[in-house]
RNA sequence: GGGCGGGUAGCUCAGUUGGGAGAGCAUCGGCCUUACAAGCCGAGGGUCACAGGUUCAAGCCCUGUUCCGCCCACCA
């Protein structure tokens, strides 16, 4: 027999996390298995973290899931392989290895490309794991022998075929646009992380003169600086303010350039003045109309978000923000500025440095997405891969519908470098997969690799497969492709996950994933995303030192409800450890009383009790596994909480203590630790997905399970024992006798009466076979309200003095003699009627209702007159004790 | 401007074939009852944002209003 010696009296997760982790890692239980598996293959694929990464509660959260997915699904019996691994994360990294650079008083331009990039490498070697290592204090069970990296050879050699593929396909293009630019970055980026902030600038009325003539026009701009590189002024062609003025010339102030005026249905001419300053250089607009009217374009602003030369003299060399001030004021000396008002408006920022981006002329490689997007979407709209929850279609759908193509090209060294080369002699590019040795076209030997590299996103898009060895058919490939479902936050949707759509579907002629399940953001306490920059994080590391991993995933799966976010609380994760900690000792309780021979065989005789929590967990296993079977996470830990806590706990080990002590015979003793043993097991499994430490430390101190519980299997009706079965009868009796037992300790509390005073109860039970179902569960209800007589009969005369309590049909009647304060008891007597008048209010307009009672359904009209006759009996019985209370006070 | 989500107890939030308003934390009262004071037993507390509609019946479905949050959009 176990002893309490062997748990802990209050469970510590310090030691227990890391020995345990360590052992599924030793004993390889996160391993999928290969092919040949007979079991169902249930695949997830991480969402890689950035190599930089520090784990985030938006970490915390979206592992947790996966975890829970994973460990569950084993548990069923699935071949599972969880694909973890992390994101080279272009633009970060190198920030992050030029910082350090800094520090030491180089620089990545000192270095040269070649030895940066050797030097990025060092970094990850060096630090690249520490994200990993979170992970893993989690306990993310991901097949860690497989991790991958978006910068390995397999996955550079998938970059590059994409890219060729693509570009063969005539779907890659290479040419002179306006592109976002992040000064601060020193790269171009794509539209989507371009982040739109409301700012307080100003909106400038300039007048430009005519050329030939007096007069001129006014325009309206936030931008003054770009007024250096306009080429153009534009009117709406039906604007009579300016009839006539298309084709003549004015004079751009500040230069000796002269523009022409032109027409354009583009132009507003409900906004600012009606004329429209054209910059196609800056402005993606004006490019656009610029390009249409053949404007000149130039560049006024370089690479850094300093002005050019040909900005003119006076401005050359400024910051881009110096020259507005300096525009304005060289405008004004002029007398040229007509107004000046406050504007708020939104100013494009750099989403990861949140600079603000620059529009700038430039020459990119961009990704022709439409023909992609098309069969991304069909996947979508025909069911092939679901979006969870459903509301997040419609935006998916919008997205899809409105995508321009992306640029895919960056100004930087760290990442995948563009697989194409120009040849120096006769200017061909060349793209392929391996390095060319000489020019298609000219034979030449004077290659020169692209210097750009790809947008991370590019490789992350083929993430589902590429890690899996393709462009080989690997066997992998074929078990678990396509994965069963993607677990992300909704911030990435358009970044990620519809990328991955659109090259899934377009390279393996299938949908990455059946499932999206989008879950929620962590946020603040002020709703605001948690990040770094913003300071308001907290550290998950933090709160699994101070309260242990598994609290934290209990609390994230209790908050991961459908479609709302997560504001964190640390209160609340405290209020999860005090589960934790209940579970802890239930467990060791029950282990004081279980051992081998409690073998599920031997079990004939149950009390109702016993069958009272089968049949709850019989109920429980069917709700936990629906609820993860559909996402429902917070829905599984909820039920599991109450189950524990309120039924496991406050009735089941108190009601069969005395049998468990011995009290009631062998026979009752060893039923009792038959079922306790049970529930006890049934719980830890079915709560291992979601507190995978704590359930792993119980699960070795009971008897007779010496494997790990990763290999237990979760409990399910078809393969579970027989006893364990839902049983109405049960419910309803213990439901009776639980009534009984609250209405006494009502009593108990409300008169103030300690509970080391046992108490004489009489029970006057409407019907013999009320009578008869309480009689026979005397022992629990003398137990469990701590009586010292009790007595229960069909019909007798209520006793004088006493306090009352009224339940379904059955009244209880505690003796007071001489004890009982008739005042107190008046008083909890006229509030417990004044609680039963108002339902019966209810229920009795409903009864005089004609239309109820014809309308509603039959078992609806019925339950309503059940609970009308039994309040009124209630009300009877209540009145009658109030009357002599009464006379009596 | 468009789209989405939200407004339920003091706080944080659950609550779908529409049919008796819930949990945790906080508060109040009583308890060291031999697993657990990180606990036990009780109690108080809500016009389910507002207005209308559908229905026998609405927190839930429909319409409008309002407030908050997020996403998207080329108004200089």
């Amino acid at each position: 027999m176990n002893t309490p010696r062997e748990l802990d009296k209050g469970y510590d997760p310090a030691g227990v996390e890391e020995r345990w982790y360590q052992h599924w890692e030793e004993e390889k239980l996160f391993a999928a298995e290969d092919e040949d598996s007979e079991k169902t293959a249930y695949a997830i694929v991480i969402p890689p973290p950035n190599v930089t990464g520090m784990l985030h509660m938006g970490h915390a959260l979206n592992i947790t899931l996966q975890d829970i997915l994973c460990r569950y699904r084993r548990l069923c019996g699935d071949n599972v392989l969880w694909m973890p691994g992390t994101d080279h994360a272009g633009i970060a990294t190198q920030n992050v290895v030029e910082k350090k650079l800094m520090a030491e008083g180089t620089s990545r331009h000192d270095l040269g490309r070649e030895a940066f990039i050797e030097k990025v490498w060092e970094w990850r070697q060096e630090y690249g794991g520490t994200i990993i290592r979170q992970l893993k204090r989690l306990g993310a069970s991901c097949d860690w022998d497989r991790e991958r990296f978006t910068m390995d050879d397999g996955l550079s050699m998938a970059v590059r075929t994409v890219f060729k593929t693509l570009y063969d396909e005539g779907l890659i293009y290479r040419g002179k646009y306006l592109i976002n630019w992040c000064p601060r970055c020193h790269t171009a980026i794509a539209d989507i992380e371009v982040a739109y902030e409301e700012m307080q600038g100003g909106l400038y009325h300039i007048l430009y003169p005519f050329a030939d003539g007096e007069g001129g026009l006014v325009v309206a701009t936030t931008r003054p600086e770009t007024m250096l590189g306009d080429t153009g002024v534009a009117v709406n062609p039906d604007d009579e303010r300016y009839a006539g003025l298309a084709g003549r010339k004015v004079r751009l102030p500040l230069t000796d350039r002269v523009i022409p005026v032109i027409a354009d249905n583009y132009v507003d001419t409900s906004f600012g003045t009606g004329a429209l300053k054209i910059t196609p250089a800056h402005d993606p607009n004006d490019f656009e109309i610029g390009r249409t009217h053949q404007l000149d374009m130039i560049k006024v602003i370089d690479d850094q978000g300093y002005m050019t030369a040909e900005a003119g003299e006076q401005f050359a060399g400024l910051d881009r923000f110096e020259c507005r001030k300096a525009v304005v004021a060289a405008l004004k000396a002029e007398g040229l500025l007509e107004k000046q008002e406050d504007y708020i408006h939104s100013v494009g920022t750099c989403y990861r440095c949140k600079t603000v981006v620059e529009p700038n002329l430039s020459k990119q490689w961009f990704v022709n997405v439409k023909p992609l997007a098309e069969k991304a979407v069909e996947v979508v709209r025909n069911g092939e891969t679901k979006i969870i929850p459903e509301n997040w279609t419609k935006t998916y759908y919008e997205w899809m519908d409105n995508i321009r193509d992306w640029c895919v090209s960056r100004q930087i060294w760290w990442g995948h470098q563009i697989p194409a080369w120009f040849c120096d002699d006769c200017g061909e590019v060349i793209v392929a997969i391996e390095t060319p040795e000489k020019c298609a076209a000219c034979d030449s030997n004077n290659l020169t690799q692209e210097s750009d590299v790809l947008d991370t996103w590019f490789s992350s898009a083929l993430w589902p497969f590429s890690t899996m060895g393709w462009p080989d058919q690997t066997p992998l490939l074929k078990t678990f492709y396509p994965t069963s479902v993607l677990v992300t936050g909704f911030d990435i949707l358009f970044f990620w996950v519809a990328r991955m759509l659109m090259m899934g579907v377009h390279f393996m002629k299938d949908v990455p994933f059946a499932d999206v399940y989008i879950h929620a953001l962590v946020r603040d306490e002020e709703g605001k995303k948690m990040s770094k920059s913003t300071g308001n994080v907290i550290d998950p590391i933090d709160i699994i030192e101070k309260y242990g991993a598994d609290a934290l995933r209990f609390t994230l799966t209790a908050f991961a409800a459908q479609g709302r976010d997560v504001k964190l609380s640390e209160s609340r994760i405290e209020g999860y450890r005090h589960f934790i900690n209940k579970l802890w000792n239930a467990a060791r309780f029950s282990l004081m009383y279980i051992d081998d021979s409690n073998r599920e065989e031997t079990f004939s005789d149950a009390c109702l009790a016993d069958k009272w929590i089968l049949s709850r967990l019989a109920v429980l296993r069917q709700t936990v596994a629906e609820a993860i079977d559909t996402y429902k996470f917070n829905e599984a830990a909820a039920a599991l909480y109450r189950f524990v806590w309120h039924e496991f706990c406050d009735w089941y080990l108190e009601a069969v203590k005395p049998d468990l002590y011995g009290k009631n015979g062998d026979d009752r003793q060893q039923g009792s630790r038959i079922v306790l043993r049970r529930v006890l097991r049934d719980i830890l499994v079915m709560l291992h997905p979601i507190i995978p430490f704590v359930t792993e430390e119980i699960w070795h101190v009971l008897p007779g399970e010496d494997t790990s519980i990763m290999q237990a299997a979760f409990p399910r009706a078809e393969t579970g024992p027989a006893m364990v079965t839902p049983d109405a009868g049960a419910e309803a009796e213990m439901e009776l006798v639980m009534g009984v037992i609250t209405g006494i300790r009502n009593v108990r509390g409300e008169m103030n009466i300690s509970p080391s005073q046992a108490l004489s109860v009489i029970v006057h039970a409407g019907d013999q076979e009320t009578q008869i179902r309480i009689a026979a569960n005397e022992a629990m209800i003398v137990n469990l309200a701590r009586l010292s007589s009790f007595a229960v009969e069909t019909i007798g005369e209520k006793p004088k003095f006493a306090a009352t309590s009224v339940v379904d049909n059955v009244t209880v009647y505690v003796l007071l003699e001489g004890v009982i304060d008739f005042a107190r008891e008046k008083a909890r007597i006229e509030k417990e009627m004044a609680k039963l008048e108002k339902d019966l209010k209810g229920v009795t307009g409903k009864l005089n209702n004609d239309d109820f009672l014809n309308k509603a359904p039959a078992h609806v009209v019925e339950k309503v007159k059940e609970s009308f006759a039994d309040l009124q009996a209630r009300r009877e019985k209540l009145q009658a004790t109030l009357d002599k209370v009464m006379e009596m006070a």
